[in-house]
Parts: C-alpha cells; structure tokens; sequence
DNA sequence: TTAATATATGAATGATTGCTCATATATTAA
DNA sequence: TTAATATATGAGCAATCATTCATATATTAA
C-alpha cells in the first residue's frame, strides 16, 4: 500500500471527531451511567442520587458539575435541594439504545 | 429528603452500568471515532489508516489492539498487510446514529 | 440564636490513558 | 542472500480522571 490510495480515504474531520468523542465520554463512566439512567426515569437531588447509587455526596456532586459542564443535566434549586433532571434528549435516546442492545444480546 | 424515598429508586444495577460504560468508552477518543468512521466506509490495513488519519503506524496499531480487546474489528492478514474491519453493528449503528445527532443540530 | 442538613468545591492521589520511541517479527522485492 | 515494507509490542511519560477528604456556603429546624 505504498502507492497513493485508489479511491482516496476521507478520515472524518477532527472537529467532528472530537465533538463525537466527547459525546461518547459523557457516558463512558459507570457512575455517569447510572446517573443518567436515574435521571432517565425522574428528577432528583443530589442526596438521593448519592443513596440510589451507595456513593458519597462528594463524588456524585462532581459527576454531577461535568454532567453540567457538558450541558446534559439541568437543575433547579428548591430549598436547601438541588434538583438535577436530563437536559438533553440525544443523550437519553443514545442511552436507551444501547441499554436495549446491550440487554437483548448482541 | 431524609425520609426513605417514597417511590423507590431502582439504580441501574452496576454490572449493565460498566458494561455500557464499556461500550461508550470505545468511542470517546478522537482517533478511535476516525477510526471507525474510515472502517465503517471500508476495510482498510494498518498503514492506510495511518496515512488517512495523519498519524504514526505506532498510535494506530495500539489504539487498534484496544478495539481488538472490545471485540468492535476484526482482521485479517493478507500477505505482509493486516486488513481491518468493523466487527459490530452495534457501534456501527451507534456511530451513525450520533453523527447524524451532531450533524443535524442538537 | 445554634444545630442539622444539602450542596459545592479545592487539593491530593492513585489509576488509567494515548502517545512516542525503540525494537522485534514477518513478508516481499531486488 | 539483503533491503525494504508492514505490523506488533514493551517501556516510559505526560496528561487526564474519578475519587476521597476537608471545608465552605446556604437553608431549614429547634
């Protein structure tokens, strides 16, 4: 394959490649993952998604700033409560896709 | 929210969590998203990738390992060149599907 | 007011990762 | 044979990451 390619190869742009791989990221992380799949199903505060998953207050509140940074989750303040929801429908879709795939085998 | 939760909440159980997580960890990398963007057009050996992508044969060859272990290419050899494919549908369909997602506006 | 609760955040740390560089092996060409 | 090409792989390294721990702030309850 030294010869220049016949049907020249177009490797997808970088930009693109970086924004698809970020995407990818956000869910790359069992605790992001069942973050989200928490929030799949209903809003809730920080405290509950820290006792729903058996991990400190700590962890889950910086999950929860990337999950933020990355713009799929939103919140709301009530009281002393944060309230976090999804806010981003490709990455509820995206989730439950896989979920299916990965539950009824490959 | 000290009162156990009303309506409990079923956190997804850990070993789905990790083994999405898994799954998304294939594709949150840069060269491995243009890797399988370049496979999913066709087979292509080790080098070609290389000169597609604008990087060393070395980096390829070890990022191809990873999605060897992840079980997402297959190879075969011909000759002194190894040729690589898309071993998935799964990350096919999840590639395609996300590129539409980031092309198409959010 | 004081105490308890909910959340955020900075620093520290150990683990993982993506790459380079050097090198080994295999195949083909001269 | 020797040289060139294609690939794989181990060591090393800098960067990133996920978590813990300590602590700060805000809100509500006593």
């Amino acid at each position: 394959m030294t010869e220049s390619v016949e049907t020249s190869i177009t490797a997808l742009d970088e930009h693109t490649a970086e924004q698809l791989a970020r995407t990818f990221k956000a869910l790359s992380d069992p605790t992001r993952v069942r973050i989200v799949a928490a929030l799949a199903e209903r809003e809730l505060c920080v405290h509950d998604l820290a006792e729903a998953l058996g991990m400190s207050q700590s962890a889950i509140s910086h999950q929860l700033m990337t999950l933020r940074e990355m713009r799929l989750v939103r919140f709301t303040k009530e009281g002393r409560h944060v309230f976090y929801a999804l806010d981003n429908d490709h990455i509820d879709s995206l989730f439950r896709q896989s979920l299916e795939h990965i539950q009824h085998g490959e």
